[in-house]
RNA sequence: UGUCCUAUGGUGUAACGGUAGCACAUCUGACUCUGGAUCAGCUUGUCUAGGUUCGAAUCCUGGUAGGACAACCA
């Protein structure tokens, strides 16, 4: 298996390890380049596995790099949440980095070009250089602008720097080949002049490099030997190469991967956003969203996440994940570590009419029937309970083990309980179910050997403790939400149904005590999570307080019984 | 009448000229004090047409399909 596992390299470890044995280079560096305007999202999860997942597996090294070209959208309230998620899900960078670091070198290196005749000073409107960039089946046509003196050319871009000219009304071009069939290289735009403040750098600066102009200096700079990007970035590699041998610095060299997208949601930055600022959802962390802190509010962990991240696999053909993957691998390790407790969402109560009104008893129950370690707890029972109103039918389908008049079924790790009879209000509504037990089944078991199909899950009315939960679905009600009809958008796409919330839940006392302690997770805060018997996967929600528990739906249990029921 | 990238079961991803494998999903069965977990098993695939070769998922050519590129965004 893991001789297997070596073998079977993706494209990415097939460059690198060639590279490290051909000698290339001694060992790798990457980086992840984040812009700091919004959360990070799975997508951006997969990245980070790849960057700081590869450079661990060779034994090299990752540099956090904000790549924060744009003061107009950017924020220090994204840079702090995105250090934030990055440590949660486990990654420690080399070092922190900032284009903007590198602004008065990136200026230097400007000038340069200019004065080997491959940067102008180009006065055109953003109107003129559209027009004349042509299309991608046509030729640009030459700025008026293009052949100013190198003299000319370093005196105006001089002066744009100190602030002489209007937002607009200036830029510096690469002269490179306004006919060029890559339109990535019809004199692509360096510099622009935006008087606008910075995070960073404050009001220095009033001339912002671009995308291309800074991306590979900057890996180029700190000596990022695989520069790991998404695929629509493949058409700039060409441009990215350009600039660094122009200037005569270090190659790094950049490679491509297919980004990230899973069904039943969407990916983009800008869409997210839209979703936070039109209060679709609560927040940026809104358990819906597929941003990490997302995933972290709805009790994803940071293996599951890992996990996932390994299991699609990195290549370079479009893809489509299925949402089913990411809760595999959520179950695959809450299914180990989450202790179970008992939690009745939708309760109806039962009635032990054998059962003594004045006595109560402590029964045991597993923690965690997948590790011995977390031992058992006492459960509270009386005569009087909580079931799942899902548990009992009074008319029951073939195949139904739970919970039907005459029917005996086990309470879990309490006792064996038969149906006799069921109150109802004047609507038909059950209101209280009455069983008899057996007292020799304490504990579960019946001493004559007799089996019964179905457990079922239960807590003590007496003792129960009220909880709101809140039941969560996918947020989009279609596969591809992006794709929408004529006149529609994604929006048009969401699942009016995706948050459903519970209140008067009743749980086990002891969660009311489990809460209380503070739990983090690689520095960073994060939920308690359980396992509801039976029903799946839950965790307290910042929302908690002293007198009120709320838990949130992770994902549920494979349900083998909502398959046949349909 | 552009340049570039991509094409393997339902979904992902391997196979590097020599037995198409793995995971998820699906379906069967076993087991079970969670209709969970676990275990065993079944079904399903090389876009297409040529070419090279003893042999092609793999190399070559054409076609088809999908995607990226025409922000003073990244």
């Amino acid at each position: 298996m893991e001789e297997n596992s070596e073998k079977q390299l993706n494209f990415l470890e097939e460059i690198i390890e060639q590279g490290l044995n051909d000698g290339t280079y001694k060992s790798i560096l990457t980086r992840f380049p984040p812009e700091p305007n919004g959360y990070l999202h799975i997508g951006h999860a997969k990245s980070i596995c790849l960057n700081f997942g590869l450079a661990k597996k060779y034994g090299g090294k990752t540099n956090l790099r904000f790549d924060d070209t744009n003061p107009v959208k950017e924020d220090t309230e994204y840079v702090d949440s995105i250090q934030n998620d990055i440590r949660w899900l486990g990654f420690e960078w080399a070092g922190v980095h900032y284009a903007s670091d590198y602004f008065e070198q990136l200026y230097e290196w400007a000038e340069k070009l200019i004065m080997k005749g491959l940067a102008y000073v180009d006065d055109q409107t953003l109107d003129e250089i559209r027009q004349n960039r042509g299309t991608v089946t046509s030729p640009g046509k030459n700025s008026p602008y293009r052949d100013r003196s190198v003299e000319e050319n370093l005196d105006l871009f001089r002066r744009m720097r100190a602030g002489e000219f209007e937002d607009g009304s200036k830029v510096l071009r690469a002269k490179i080949d306004m006919a060029h069939p890559n339109m990535m290289f019809r004199d692509p735009i360096m510099y622009r002049i935006l008087h606008a403040h910075h995070h960073r750098t404050g009001d220095k600066w009033c001339i912002y490099p671009m995308y291309d102009y800074a991306h590979g200096q900057s890996d180029s700079i700190e000596n990022i030997t695989h520069s790991i990007c998404t695929l629509e970035f493949d058409i700039h590699r060409p441009l990215y190469d350009w600039f660094i041998k122009q200037l005569e610095i270090y190659p790094s060299h950049q490679y491509e991967f297919a980004r990230l997208n899973i069904d039943y949601t969407v990916m983009s930055k800008r869409k997210l956003l839209q979703l936070v600022k039109e209060n679709y959802v609560s927040g940026w962390d809104d358990p819906r969203m597929p941003t990490i802190c997302g995933f972290r509010r709805r009790g994803y962990t940071p293996e599951s996440i890992r996990a996932f991240c390994d299991r699609i696999g990195v290549a370079k053909r479009d893809n489509i994940i299925s949402y089913s993957l990411l809760e595999f691998s959520l179950r695959e390790h809450l299914n180990k570590v989450a202790q179970r407790r008992m939690a009745v969402l939708n309760p109806v109560k039962l009635v032990i009419d054998n059962y003594p009104d004045n006595q109560e008893e402590m029964l045991t129950a597993i923690n965690n029937p997948e590790n011995e370690n977390d031992g058992t707890r006492q459960v509270p029972f009386c005569r009087e309970l909580y079931i799942e109103r899902d548990d009992f039918m009074e008319n029951p389908p073939k195949k139904y083990f739970r919970l039907s008049p005459g029917n005996e079924v086990r309470l879990r790790y309490a006792y064996f309980v038969t149906c006799q009879s069921v109150e109802k209000d004047a609507d038909g509504n059950i209101t209280c179910i009455h069983c008899t037990y057996d007292p020799a089944t304490r504990g579960g078991d019946a001493p004559d050997g007799r089996k019964v199909k179905g457990t079922i899950h239960w807590v003590s009315a007496r003792h129960a403790v009220d909880a709101e939960v809140r039941m969560f679905d996918r947020l989009f009600a279609t596969e591809a939400p992006d794709e929408a009809p004529e006149g529609k958008t994604f929006l048009d796409n969401l699942n009016p149904n995706s948050l459903q919330v519970l209140h008067g839940c009743k749980v086990e006392p002891c969660l009311a005590d489990d809460v209380k302690s503070n739990v983090t997770e690689n520095g960073v805060a994060a939920p308690h999570r359980f396992q509801f018997e039976r029903l799946g996967y839950f965790c307290t929600d910042p929302d908690c307080n002293d007198g009120h528990l709320v838990f949130n739906r992770s994902c549920t249990l494979k349900d083998s019984w909502a398959k046949i029921n349909g």
